[in-house]
DNA sequence: GATGAATGAGACTTCATTCAT
DNA sequence: TATGAATGAAGTCTCATTCAT
């Protein structure tokens, strides 16, 4: 079925045109027009790939989530570095460390925003956070595993915590890199690892 | 003698009417003709108050920032609790805990995906973290103060981490209630502030 | 395929649209909104083919520079009329003789009050003054090569007082027709043609 | 009667201030508000000297036919200069030869573009022409007094090319000071002048 | 599938004018 | 006389969407 690959790959390649612009503009100046024309296409060209500006988005949104998922799932553990070292460099999947997800990242926190008023966004929002939440619990229950972990650690408190560092420290990173740099982001990440250790 | 109007009132109306509008139905939807709607004015009206809608948005948005810190300062310590309850509730003061602060957080939340992309309210912004910044790094040392914290913390990297906590456990309990509720919201910042402590 | 559209001439009709407002209400109430209903278009439409205001008024305006100088293109010499009368003709070109160049001279003089203003039609204005002048400048030399010219004249500032004279007699006109009337403009420029000659 | 002339004072500040504001910004830009602003009073108040833009603006462009009529009549004969250098120079009242006389022929051709479209503009339009055709045939007139003036010219049609050449001068010297400068001005003044005289 | 012309609503903003004080 | 708050219409421009080709 070639088409429908052609179809897929058409609809990812406008995706990324939508992150562009998005990126460069805001979410409030991704217009149909802006998308199409960053994407190389006609406005009614669009409406066959997407028939209305929400689908579009959802579904650029939807590919975030899926990246972000897709390298993940494809980290494969080698000896050349510690295990610690390992589960850190994992989070940095969900961080702001590089170009790439720093637009990841404002376009899903132009998304987050968007959200808040708009429920049929909602169910992806929850699934998102879902799937992120378990990754990060898994990271504190590999390093109970592994035994680098403090006893009487609360598995559900601790997965909220990091969680919720995770993301916080993205947005500022984001939205103050001046005050709250790349560096300080590691440094403060890695903190807190440890202290979950002995 | 013209008509004796205090200005500030109205414009802190105005802000408020801004706020519900874009509660109810997102920032994009905040237009001066809904804005005006809501404050009981007509469009031209508003111009008298503020002569552009960023100069508006900006303006409610610093209502924000202004609201948390008064009642940040109003606080004052009784004896009826203990000194560590009285610092986790100053905390709460930035957390969406009941409606009132929802509502504030929302706004700010809409705010700050804007930040990204309209460097005119980047100043706002900053200032805003660093308050904050300043006042969670306070209560950091409240807690050394008071000979409660571990030996050992370092206090900007405490700071880091209890900011991006605060600011990601809030943008979760905003964005997925279900997923992550009030309750755990409070438990897990006890349970991190306990962590601190020896 | 997509709807087959002359772009160019719907242009045009548009220009034209924009000449009949500027002509029954002048050139302050030649609104994007009164055009486009003048030419029998949504506003939005108007948008295909002229992305901003200024960019159909200074379209507008070229066209009306581009019609004067297609007609003196075309002008051809025939014997029923002497080298002189036609080389007065030629100057009615661009004089308010009837009212299809009343209108064009009405539309460039709302135009030329613009220019003291938007530094952006200067070029188009300074391009016409500069086509206008050698035009008149030829009418002079014309003069000279067939010998009816008296000895002695200075060619640029002749050329400076016909041009003076022509735009200034076709402002007269339009502003005072009653006291300044068509013979009378066309019995002064032969008169001053005249007074070129021996 | 000491009110009323600081009535007129007040009035002639504010048509100073709406020439201002037309040189700045052109006759479209000359809103009520701005003027008012120009002329530091609150729009309220200007409705205590025009009950309507339009009176502001005719009172305006009265303003000016009358400052060009005072200086006219200011002017005084002496034996410093001769009196073709008299006449020649009573000519530059109505030409752009320095900055104040600019923007009174600014202001006036902004004004003149209007009258094309409001008719109740026209009166002072049609006064304004007769005044100055009238000033200028005074000049010719002078010419032949003195005995300086060819024989065979036509009274009248030299007043109208007189007339021509100086609204046309003044034209092209505001609109393309680049191409027809102040020096090429008075040149041209000076050759036509001296081509009427023996 | 693809195009882009067309539409009309709605965005922000500026405006002249009215009017209570 | 003086003020400036208030209004509602109208300005330009952008938009998502429809639709003939």
């Amino acid at each position: 079925m070639p088409k429908i690959i052609d179809h897929h790959k058409r609809k990812v390649r406008i995706a990324e045109a939508t992150w562009k612009v998005i990126v460069d503009e805001g979410i409030e100046q991704a217009s149909v027009r802006k998308i199409a024309k960053a994407a190389g296409l006609s406005t009614g060209s669009l409406r066959h790939y997407f028939s209305s500006q929400s689908e579009l988005l959802r579904f650029s949104m939807e590919m975030v989530s899926e990246r972000v998922i897709e390298r993940a799932k494809a980290r494969e553990y080698s000896e050349d570095i510690s295990p610690l070292e390992f589960l850190t460099e994992g989070v940095y999947e969900v961080l702001p460390v590089n170009e790439e997800r720093k637009i990841e990242m404002e376009v899903w926190l132009a998304f987050s925003a968007k959200v808040l008023v708009d429920s049929t966004l909602r169910e992806l929002s929850n699934k998102v956070y879902s799937d992120m939440h378990q990754g990060l619990k898994n990271v504190v229950l590999a390093l109970q595993s592994l035994q680098y972990a403090k006893d009487g650690l609360d598995l559900e408190l601790e997965a909220n915590r990091l969680h919720a560092i995770v993301d916080g420290m993205a947005m500022h990173h984001l939205l103050n890199p001046e005050h709250f740099t790349h560096d300080e982001m590691i440094q403060t990440l890695k903190y807190h690892l440890q202290s979950l250790c002995k």
